[in-house]
DNA sequence: CAGAATATTGCAAGCGCTTGCATTACGATT
DNA sequence: AATCGTAATGCAAGCGCTTGCAATATTCTG
């Protein structure tokens, strides 16, 4: 028997009040007489009525579902703030529509299209800059919009994270203070990803510093991934003069290279000291465990939810927050062998 | 400016055609004139139009936009596979919602409601048992529902997974193999999670033979952290006979347990084992490496989401697959120590 | 070139819900 | 008891899109 799911009407004919009332008693209750509501609520449960999404969103224009789209779900370095921003989302009845973008520009954008054209009511995005056209259309769409994982001060746009430039320095300057002179970096791929521009410009500016004395050995971009890592270690190990330190612009590149370095024999820190940048889980797990920048993902994730809900229940009500992120210390940086 | 989004109408109107042509030429374009189509798109293009959801939801009742409820996103166990699963969705233009229930029934029950209020066309679950009421509620929905992370012969719902029970034996069988007699499992919560109660069975049912001549120390219960797991070695290790070896129920448990295990002094595996489960990232950098069950992640999720789009599509078209885990040995399994 | 077949397009009736406005019911006030 | 204020409900007009059917235009066929 394929019967169709019970409607409004059948809900109020069953009921015998009308339509609107029912649609009363769901919305607001306080404007329905304690006695029909209870006669109503009786009809809905037996009925087993739930409102029709499309209906609804079509009436009120609202959908409560909120996208997101995020680089890669593959690697952990996202899953824990999404966590956190779902977490507030779920406790509001809103729920996450999800899209990655595997870092491409293009496909954010593709992506984005598609979560708005599938009613999402607001957008998380992560990173600051990205192509006009995306701009545009999210203006155009006149879609509350709230960026992640960045800050800006300088900026109209709404912001929940902290400054990677910044992030990027603290390392540099504690990789100088234990006397290295001799450093590379090996980065995310910049083009298109401001974290790992933000992140790679603020290390240089610490290291290019004439008064620290300091060479930068090679900058090196590459791929998130393990395999990428090794490769990138490889190629900036054999540079001369060869780097006593490594700042890795992510923690799965540390991890990569830690992993290949002790592969290939070469003792962390002693020979050579890498330094990773998220603090996700596995950080703790690499032996030597990594020192890396701590980022308050949680806290991240739930303040965007916070402010992204504010700004589509009432534009304009939503705040920029800059979070604040700290290194932690392990095993992974020393002091540089003796010359 | 406040200018409201343009509409079917206002588009007709711009292309000088009727709404219906416009509304084929998004959806059929081949039921519409050459011509036509490219002064449509022009008008398009010019107006910046994008068809209105909640309009289309309710006329088409579809919202092509499948949910998803997962146990957890902030450690990465299912973050590959959901990685796969949506990559095959945006393909074919539809989107995942999603939510997740903390491995709590209850809570999943309600973010499975949550979710199909929100329109979900289907439902991707993990896991094969819950409790009567959301079976029942999926039902009487009729939402097209596939089960991930486990598979049965024996039912007639959808899954596209692997036998968690001879997973579970292939590790025990092994660890014998190896020569242990005392032997702890250190598993995930049973209770609501038929995974981690099949993994379970599936070790003690090896374990338990007596003709083995092993002996299972301890069977120990606890959540999926580091910091239950760091625990939880502390309780089984002080078991007498002192084990040889744990089996953990997934790769969380067994690293946070090697870890506690190095920091106590012990040796792993010389002074005992630990196998995982799961083989996330995090096995090939614990330190030693993790012997593990590799779950065919990718591949769940690509298969699972075809699956999944063929059912929603025509009802009766989805297949149950069943997949293969194979062990990964890496260093943490090795002979007990000598007597 | 007539007649038939086919390709294009338009008409209009919904899809299920919300909400401003109008109506009715019910006490309270004088 | 007449008047008034408020609470509860109903009416009906959309919200924007799809689609069966009908009307018209175009292309074939012999």
């Amino acid at each position: 028997m394929i019967t169709k799911p019970p409607t409004l009407d059948d809900v109020a004919q069953a009921a015998g009040v009308s339509a609107a009332t029912i649609s009363r008693c769901i919305n607001t209750p306080d404007r329905v007489a304690e006695s029909t509501r209870l006669r109503i609520q009786a009809a809905i449960d037996a009925l087993g009525y739930t409102p029709n999404f499309g209906g609804r969103a079509l009436a009120t224009r609202r959908t409560n579902i909120i996208g997101a789209v995020i680089p890669s779900m593959a690697n952990s370095v996202f899953a824990g703030g999404i966590q956190a921003f779902q977490e507030v989302l779920a406790r509001e009845k809103v729920t996450l529509l999800i899209g990655s973008s595997n870092y491409d520009p293009d496909y954010e954008f593709e992506q984005i299209q598609t979560l708005i054209s599938h009613g999402a009511d607001g957008m998380l995005l992560v990173g600051s800059k990205r192509p006009e056209r995306t701009q545009q259309f999210l203006i155009s769409r006149r879609i509350p919009t709230l960026n992640i994982w960045c800050y800006r001060a300088d900026s109209d746009q709404l912001y929940v994270g902290f400054d990677n430039h910044r992030a990027g320095q603290d390392v540099a300057k504690l990789v100088l203070d234990y006397g290295h002179k001799a450093v590379a970096i090996v980065s995310g791929i910049c083009d298109g990803n401001d974290r790992a521009a933000d992140r790679l410009a603020g290390m240089t500016s610490v290291l290019d510093v004439p008064a620290y004395g300091a060479q930068t050995v090679m900058v090196h971009q590459t791929k998130y991934s393990f395999d990428h890592a090794a490769k990138a270690f490889d190629t900036v190990i054999a540079q001369s003069p060869r780097p006593t330190a490594i700042l890795a612009g992510n923690d799965v590149l540390a991890a990569g290279m830690t992993q290949r370095a002790k592969a290939l024999g070469f003792s962390v820190p002693d020979d050579v000291s890498i330094t990773g940048f998220d603090d996700i889980a596995l950080a703790q797990f690499v032996d030597p465990g990594l020192t890396t920048v701590r980022v308050p993902q949680v806290q991240m994730g739930h303040r965007a939810a916070e402010e992204l809900l504010a700004e589509i229940r009432e534009p304009g009500s939503g705040r920029s927050v800059e979070l604040l992120t700290h290194i932690i210390k392990r095993g992974s940086l020393g002091p540089p062998a003796q010359g």
